[in-house]
DNA sequence: TTAAAATTTGATAATAATTACTATTACTCT
DNA sequence: AGAGTAATAGTAATTATTATCAAATTTTAA
């Protein structure tokens, strides 16, 4: 099946791209009104789907109840924290060697991936304090 | 506060203890009426809340809406099956070395702990094809 | 042991997140 | 432009979980 050119598929796309807080469905949709105030939340939901299952986003399944998204595509980590709740990107040096391992295990197995979550406080809430 | 004991906490334990199937609160309900047949639903969720809370069980919050809990308290590992969506431990030798690079990154930054999931066909499905 | 205090239960209602439905509107492709 | 397909807004429905509360059970401590 092949996506149509909307605008509110674009500016969903386009708007969550801006972002790196990986924000919820319900989030995107309050800042996606800003540019189309009619929008629904269901149109937000169901572009995000359909993003995400064709690979032109990530869905985030961590912790807590709801789904959150990421415009970038790229593979990185993610920190929840304990504290406010954030999901914040993760850099670390030591990553690569993790991920080198855990990719040789998911190929030995024949596996299809896996997916990791850092859990801790975060440094906005680490300076916070 | 102090957990009583109850006949129903104590069924839901025992039951849960039994399985390594990693059940959803509504499948467990289905086991335990077995032996308290007009137990509630509520007192099951209630129970697994309270028994994970106090580190008795644990609860696994892994890709897919409903959580699942876990009573081997141990730790390892879990592969979510992607045909049959089933949740099945995973016995690596791999994992121990993997496990120590993420405890010591989680050292390093002070982190809490991380939550891993690794996806892919089951041994079931697997032989079933 | 017994009565007051605290906790838990079953039953049910409420909530929250997500998905489904549908008539209308917008794209796409020739 | 016009037929065919896909998407939208608005709303209803669903699903998983949590909250409420009166009655029952368990604990505590005299």
């Amino acid at each position: 099946m092949k996506l149509s050119n909307t605008n509110q598929r674009r500016i969903i796309i386009e708007e969550l791209r801006k972002l790196d807080t990986h924000p919820t469905a319900d989030e995107l949709y309050i800042i996606v009104r800003e540019k189309i105030p009619q929008i629904s939340l269901g149109t937000v939901y169901r572009n995000l789907e359909l993003l995400s299952k064709k690979g032109q986003i990530l869905k985030l399944e961590l912790t807590g109840k709801q789904k959150r998204f990421d415009g970038n595509i790229e593979n990185h980590y993610h920190l929840r924290c304990t504290k406010c709740g954030r999901v914040v990107d993760i850099e670390i040096d030591d990553m690569l060697e993790i991920d080198k391992k855990l990719n040789e295990l998911v190929d030995r197995l024949s596996l299809d991936g896996y997916r990791l979550e850092l859990s801790g406080i975060c440094e906005i809430c680490k300076t916070e304090k």
